[in-house]
DNA sequence: ACCGTGAATGCAAATCGTTTGCAATTAGCC
DNA sequence: GGCTAATTGCAAACGATTTGCATTCACGGT
């Protein structure tokens, strides 16, 4: 039915792409969960794979060659990425889920730096302060704390 | 934006809803844009006043005494008191659009700890350090910069 | 290579939060 | 009281996401 060969060889790893999953990694956590290792989920991988920014559901199935497979199949092979912990889900505010490949051992714990003119996203490695976080948690009686973080504002090409 | 701590992380609230806007004001404002003072509109504006959390549309729906007026209308009368700068609208990361009410010159910038079992939610003070956030403007080009920072964590009750 | 079986998919319909068109009401100024 | 624009109810429209179901497929065992 779909068969997604994928006959321009996008070999080039795009700055960033670095310590990212290969194919090979997600055949092997399919395997170790007794899910298959189908065309859609190849073709959706390698998509992420070879982008930089987080990208929506919708942006995905466009870039998928036409045809290959139904929208609502992204939506299932996004959740079954998450619940492996190979993609991270992103909400940037507007309420549209956006995704983001790992690399492997990372727990993707890290903010963005959205334009709100033309939403481009730059990936930020500054993190609310440790101890601050802890204060709050332990002043609350909170436990297992964590956060959301994103930033935004008008990016150089857009002022 | 500094507040003492408070032992069990109850957020502050005068009896009354401190600084607080009261329906005079409210009144007020309508008046200077040539809106309405409709009952739907004081009622909405009163549940907002007496809630000490965010509220999503249905919450505040649920609250009206039934029959008082439409959803539509509580969607409605949100964005204009949003628009009014009566209202900050937060986003908790569940695509449901809160709300809460401002008191006069308060420009809402503040954080929450919410519990991410029983979705209490709990006004919190620090917020991202100023300067940490200028590098990131200035590294970046960008300009008009602002963050969303919201926590999560499990609450003492439901621990 | 072939089978059996559970996993995965396509499709359409269903949900959920939210928005909107439109005709009927209503608040606020004269 | 009357006029008129603002507001409301209602139902339909929406966009993102989910789901039920019958069909198809991947893959470990044979």
């Amino acid at each position: 039915m779909n068969c997604p060969e994928h006959p321009h060889g996008h070999s080039h790893h795009a700055a960033g792409a670095g310590g990212r999953a290969a194919l090979p990694e997600l055949a092997d956590q399919l395997r170790r969960k007794a899910r298959k290792l189908t065309g859609a989920r190849q073709a959706i991988f390698e998509i992420l794979r070879r982008q930089l920014h987080p990208l929506s559901n919708k942006e995905i199935f466009a870039e998928l060659p036409k045809g290959d497979c139904d929208l609502a199949t992204v939506y299932r092979s996004l959740h079954l990425l998450e619940e492996m912990r190979m993609v991270k889900r992103f909400d940037l505010g507007d309420g549209i889920a956006r995704y983001e490949l790992l690399a492997e051992g990372d727990d993707g714990h890290h903010h963005h730096l959205v334009c709100t003119r033309c939403t481009a996203v730059i990936e930020i490695e500054e993190c609310f302060p440790r101890e601050l976080e802890q204060n709050i948690a332990t002043r609350n009686g909170f436990t297992a704390i964590t956060h959301k973080l994103e930033f935004f504002g008008i990016c150089p090409r857009c002022q």
